[in-house]
DNA sequence: CTGAAAGCGCTTACAG
DNA sequence: CTGAAAGCGCTTACAG
């Protein structure tokens, strides 16, 4: 695809009007004869014009900075996975410095909607020209996005897909597909001969949307690709607790001639190695989400099999880059991305970990 | 990171000289006072000064349009593989085009390293500003950076990591890792009472250094990760023949009781399923190379069970970025890449097709 | 309703 | 050896 070399100079000239002109007509902006204002539309048709963004920011990176929100749960610690985003929102805020882009900040806490409705509130008060966040609230969200469309401001959602009153943006994977992803992975280790056990770990806020779309994508990959059935498939939902062990509830389901499959529908699938080991319980193998230390180290090991990557710092960095073409060439094209479900094993992990070798996210 | 919003006028002042002497500082021109030097040095790291790149590539883009030279092996057809980097190339010169860019094509024969001679003679006489290309030929690689190197020309080599006589920058896949990968892939459908078999499925080139390498990483896995002595680890070394049919080879290694592991070093995978079928052999499992039409179709239909990317595309998007960045940064930390090892089966390959729904390569 | 001028941060002739 | 001016493509006051 050829650009037109066209500036705005050459508009004018063909138009025959001046440059302030063809830039009024460009940004649709008020004092502009009807007739001259086809004429230009005209030519602009014509040639093929396209806006110079490079050049038109330069001028504006001073006076007119692209002022982004990002309000994400509040972090435990420096390794929490809140922190995953941040970084990729960082780099694609350092990209763009140049262009005059600017980020701030906000936490709420994940068990109290309040929180976060207020955190809202106070962003909204500011003047910020588009927000990034996640749509754990339901309630809160359609409210949001509600106030959002009034003011004009795009938002971004981020991890996790719901439906919502009013169209939203969503950077984030297709949890039903990673749930067929992790059952072709852990079938094909374990074969039709096998028990297979959707582990959902629970913290205090419950079973969240994500675990049910994993689970159900799971489910349904051996609904769709198996054949056989002597599948045996359970869920154990089991809370999060200093003394965490879901042996008895396992013991139940298993059979000591078959191998085990464990599938993990969050990033805590570091549980359970110790777990098994302790219990003598030596035959199963396990799929899980997210690259946390934890995960990553029994990874190295082998006890854990597979994990499934969700790219938390992509889906950040390509937000902020989402939103400045959005602002900036009225594109939204980029503001809804389903993200890779990303395989990980021992080795090719290292591609995928903040600091490893690739240049990617 | 906080940029130091200093400009160059503001350097000036606090050097107490022009902007244009600071210019000549900044750029390592000629025709500046020793003394008056050393003070602009001097200013230049106590604010820790950084270029707006995108500035002064405003007034360069007209003038001093960066010219890059990519040379490759000539596409029998529009599938080919080596349209793919250059698809990656063309989104790259895309995103910069507002920055002054441009692309020329080479080709040459992969069968005649004459070609690759001679086009590279007529590229370096061009004055081009960097050169992509692939070290398919030891000696006129060698030849080339030797050239390169006089002319002070960046280049970087796609696809292949081979030891030259200078150093070179290679954006690729660690084909000893992906062997490995492989390795844990097949192992663990097939398990430790199977025979294992390396297709090395050849045309008129002759083995390749990613062959050598991939089948290399393979039984690297088995000797590291793999403790029984069961495991049976075969090579079939097969020519690209019209009636392509490596049943009379595999037979001597088959047991009928066993699984059939079967790891294809490049990208014609799709050659094994439909001989396979037709001699009845159903036990087997494939894992095989890049995401090419015939491929990907067998993986969606199940005969093939894992794919392995090499990111063609994002290769050369990487390689036309590295080379900007180098060019206007002096910053050469994106010319060599090591791409991801990707895994892909039939539930994400959507992702990594060019049409699919990422955004990324 | 329209145009001419100044400026974003840098680079490039040109003048001294 | 150094400075002042013009210009890259666009936007923004300001003048008419």
């Amino acid at each position: 695809m050829q650009r037109s070399n066209l500036g705005i100079k050459d508009l004018a000239k063909l138009a025959d009007v001046s440059i302030g002109t063809v830039d009024r007509v460009l940004n649709n902006r008020s004092g502009v004869a009807d007739s001259t204002k086809e004429r230009v539309l005209r030519i602009i048709k014509e040639t093929g014009y396209k806006k110079n963004v490079v050049a038109s920011r330069l001028k504006l990176a001073k006076n007119k900075v692209i002022k982004i929100a990002i309000l994400v749960p509040s972090a435990k610690n420096e390794l929490s996975y809140w922190n995953l985003p941040l970084q990729g929102v960082d780099s694609a805020v350092d990209e763009l410095s140049e262009m005059g882009i600017s980020i701030d900040y906000f936490y709420f806490d994940l068990l109290n909607h309040q929180t976060f409705s207020d955190q809202i509130d106070k962003i909204l008060k500011e003047e910020f020209d588009a927000l990034i966040t996640v749509p754990f609230f339901e309630f809160e969200s359609n409210r949001l996005l509600g106030k959002a469309k009034e003011l004009n401001i795009p938002v971004v959602f981020l991890d996790t897909e719901r439906d919502l009153l009013f169209p939203g943006n969503f950077i984030r994977q297709n949890s039903f597909n990673a749930g067929m992803v992790a059952g072709r992975l852990l079938h094909g280790l374990i074969g039709d001969q096998g028990t297979y056990v959707v582990v959902n770990i629970l913290n205090d806020r419950g079973k969240q949307i994500n675990n049910f779309q994993r689970e159900s994508g799971f489910r349904s990959y051996f609904e769709d690709c198996v054949e056989e059935e002597h599948i045996k498939l359970h869920t154990i939902n089991h809370p999060l607790e200093d003394q965490f062990d879901l042996v008895p509830e396992l013991k139940d389901l298993l059979d000591p001639n078959q191998q085990l499959g464990i599938f993990v529908t969050n990033a805590r699938s570091f549980l359970l190695p110790d777990i098994l080991a302790s219990n003598h319980i030596s035959n199963a193998r396990i799929v899980g989400f997210d690259l946390n230390d934890k995960n990553i180290s029994y990874l190295k090991n082998g006890s854990i099999d597979f994990l499934i990557n969700q790219k938390p710092q992509f889906q950040g960095y390509a937000a902020v880059k989402g939103i400045y073409k959005y602002l900036t060439e009225e594109d939204m094209s980029q503001l809804n991305i389903d993200i890779p479900v990303e395989i990980v094993i021992k080795e090719n992990v290292e591609y995928y970990t903040p600091f490893g070798r690739g240049v990617e996210f």
